[in-house]
DNA sequence: GCCC
DNA sequence: CAGTACG
DNA sequence: GGGCCGCTACTG
């Protein structure tokens, strides 16, 4: 390797291929590389040691996919090397250099690797103090993150079916290049902006990389977009913005150009043609229009009222409502709208992580009080170790699995709940189960 | 909206 | 049954 | 052009 080796590790994150794998007629993709991708130009050498077969290659696909060479052997051309973590760098580096006994021993100089400057950062992120901080490295800055969430909510739908290998993990790569054309990337922080999720049950390093929002601008107009979409019923458009905002927040770099975003999944001609304009605009004219449209802008209010779905708050509107107090008055709600609206104020409040803790062990009492050997979780956002919750979810269980559901038939509650002394009311779903998971 |  | 919420 | 999460669960 010729080229000098100013390596400074950079967080990729994959791809993510959520909705292939439920397309109906298996069609095999041919992806071509994309010669404008965020890796054209680079001549990849991928470190196998420390990755497992299937996960190296979706490395080399997505590569491939988006415009590098990938080099089957470190070879002169090769520009960029990737690694699971730094050992594997290492140990590869070494022997590579065995192999070149017979030529000339070049200067290490140029080969110091400046190993995630940032790592430090990562490590005052756990916000679960009682969770180890396993490391599959001696490395305190090691290089392997994994990550099984979304940052935003749930979506088992992005991400079902799986093979076992979810495709939305990260990974960090070294550079060996000097020559990337898109070397400024490495100057940025990649200071986490957001609250970690620890998965409990994965032993989840705390370390998880979380990108930075440099493309707060778009993902925050689209998640608006979201919102309106939902509340307008069409939750199909509203789900290609939520999942093209996965893809956004997950890019190791600030959008600058629309031809940085060739290929990406979730994101085509609308997506793309939306954030060029809003890179240049620094706004949304579709958006701007749906906010100053009343007709959206109440129904969007309508459906955050908790019950009220887009249907209903079309007919609402059509009724001639066109405010909170005017639904106050209409007595056509359901039960649950009416609370969701008596509420209204109050589930917009997010709960303390303590006091959803404080919640769960009362719980845990109660329940042990009503039948001996109940097992209660709390789960949702609290169990991914969130700092606030918007709501908490309950999962009740029993070792003897003897039934499943209630006395009454019922098995799951969605309500009402409050903090012990207050009066502010926060959602809390409880589901009886008898299959622990 | 995206992707066959 | 339609509508809604949930994960 | 047509599918797009759920042999979802629940409410009214």
């Amino acid at each position: 390797m010729h080229c000098t080796l100013r390596t400074s590790a950079r967080p990729f994150i994959e791809a993510t291929n959520e909705e292939s794998n439920r397309r109906k007629m298996a069609s095999k993709k041919k992806p071509k590389g994309d010669p404008h991708g965020m890796f054209a130009g680079m001549v990849v050498f991928l470190v196998p040691r420390g990755v497992q077969a299937r996960r190296f290659h979706i490395w080399k696909e997505r590569l491939v996919q988006m415009g590098a060479v990938v080099e089957e052997r470190l070879s002169k051309r090769v520009t960029h090397v990737f690694a699971m973590h730094s050992d594997a760098l290492h140990q590869q580096l070494d022997t590579e250099q065995d192999c070149l006994k017979s030529g000339e021993l070049l200067s290490e100089d140029g080969y110091a690797l400046k190993l995630d400057p940032q790592g430090e950062h990562t490590h005052e992120k756990s916000l679960d103090p009682g969770l180890t901080n396993q490391s599959t490295s001696s490395d305190p800055q090691q290089l392997i993150n994994k990550k099984r969430k979304l940052s935003t909510e749930d979506t088992k739908n992005v991400n079902h079916e799986g093979d076992g290998d979810d495709g939305r993990e990260k990974v960090i790569f070294s550079s060996t290049s000097t020559a990337s054309s898109h070397g400024k990337v490495d100057s940025l922080s990649y200071r986490n902006t957001r609250p970690q999720h620890i998965d409990a049950e994965n032993e989840m390093s705390s370390l998880s990389y979380c990108p930075p929002d440099l493309n707060k601008k778009i993902t925050e107009i689209f998640g608006k977009l979201v919102n309106i979409y939902r509340a307008l019923g069409e939750d199909r458009r509203s789900f290609s913005y939520y999942k093209a905002i996965a893809v956004i927040e997950k890019l190791p770099f600030k959008i600058e150009s629309a031809d940085q975003i060739n290929n990406l999944p979730s994101i085509g001609k609308s997506m793309k043609d939306h954030i060029q304009e809003i890179i240049t605009n620094g706004k949304l004219s579709k958006l701007e229009h749906f906010e100053t449209d009343e007709k959206v802008r109440t129904i969007s209010l309508f459906g955050e009222v908790w019950g009220i779905g887009p249907s209903t708050a079309l007919k609402l509107y059509e009724k001639g409502h066109r405010s909170l107090d005017d639904l106050r008055i209409d007595d056509s709600l359901t039960n649950a709208q009416k609370l969701g609206l008596k509420y209204f104020d109050d589930i917009r409040q997010r709960i303390p992580r303590h006091e959803v803790q404080e919640m769960d062990c009362i719980l845990q009492k109660v329940g042990e009080d009503v039948l001996s050997g109940v097992v209660i979780i709390c789960g949702g956002s609290y169990r991914r170790g969130k700092a606030s919750c918007g709501d908490i979810d309950i999962i009740i269980t029993h070792p003897d699995g003897k039934r499943q559901g209630t006395d009454s038939g019922v098995d799951t509650y969605f309500g009402f709940c409050t903090y012990p002394g207050r009066e502010l009311r926060h959602r809390i779903d409880l589901k009886v189960t008898n299959v622990t998971s």
